[in-house]
DNA sequence: GTCAATGCAAATCGTTTGCATGAAC
DNA sequence: GTTCATGCAAACGATTTGCATTGAC
């Protein structure tokens, strides 16, 4: 787990790697994942930097494509929960897994050991190389089953 | 697991039960996924109508509407591979997750009790009751890791 | 100064909807 | 004959693209 100091470094080495050039847009935007507490798709990225820095002025248009390369590098995961669709988290988290109640909305994360390790031995056993995997419990919570 | 005669029965009685009416154009798309050996999207399942039954005027927006029909009675699952949009496949196969592979498509299926198990108990211990799930491990299968 | 990244608007994709017509009951 | 389902085309929301301009190096 690193900072968001590191990870903003990081992302500064990447893009100089690359022989790309670090603009302030991808830097907000992945600012704006690692301090958000759950998962945001691209129009809510966007309407956090449309509050949190109104004086820059992002297009949505960039927003995606810095969506699209911070997912690249692996500085952000995207996930699809069902009918919501596609959401961005910061990989400064560890993995985990979601269980999603499909009546309020709430996600609440967990992470097996188990069912990681038996994951790892299914994939080997199909002579996979993972590289990454995603896994949602549907449902509803104690508080919607009423 | 039943046969093909028996789920197209089973539509049969769901619709006659929820006063709906009995139309061609819903079986044809159960049909199509009852005989589609992988899974596909509404596109593809508009596509193989329009090669298996040229005869049949069927519009995507009836596909669309059968396809959701047919969800929402069970007959039909549908799950979100990634980037690749939404699928569907017939119930008539039992449950199970999928390895994917991010370089040539291919799709392995699999099922492991243990992880089933644990993810009933993971439900439990956070009082959600469980009505699905979706496990997706992507990587790279053997053939494309030259 | 060069080249990548941006903002904007237009284009595109997948999906949904309104409505007049047709088919099931 | 009534009501639901359909086909078509238009509408829609999310995402992508083309292009002239701006900003990082």
């Amino acid at each position: 787990m690193s900072t968001n100091e590191d990870t903003i470094e990081e992302l500064k080495k990447i893009v100089k790697q690359k022989g790309l050039k670090y603009t302030e847009q991808r830097e907000i935007v992945l600012k704006i994942l690692m301090n958000a507490d759950g998962h945001l798709s691209a129009e809510e990225v966007y309407n956090e930097i449309k509050t949190k820095h109104p004086e820059s002025n992002v297009g949505i248009a960039t927003v995606y494509r810095a969506l699209g390369f911070l997912e690249e590098v692996n500085l952000i995961t995207s996930i699809t929960f069902g009918a919501d669709g596609k959401k961005y988290e910061s990989n400064q988290k560890e993995h985990h897994d979601h269980l999603i109640c499909t009546s309020c909305g709430k996600i609440v994360e967990f992470l097996d050991d188990e069912i990681e390790k038996r994951q790892d031995r299914i994939a080997k056993k199909n002579k996979f190389k993972i590289t990454s995997h995603s896994m949602q419990l549907y449902g509803t919570c104690g508080d919607c089953q009423d």
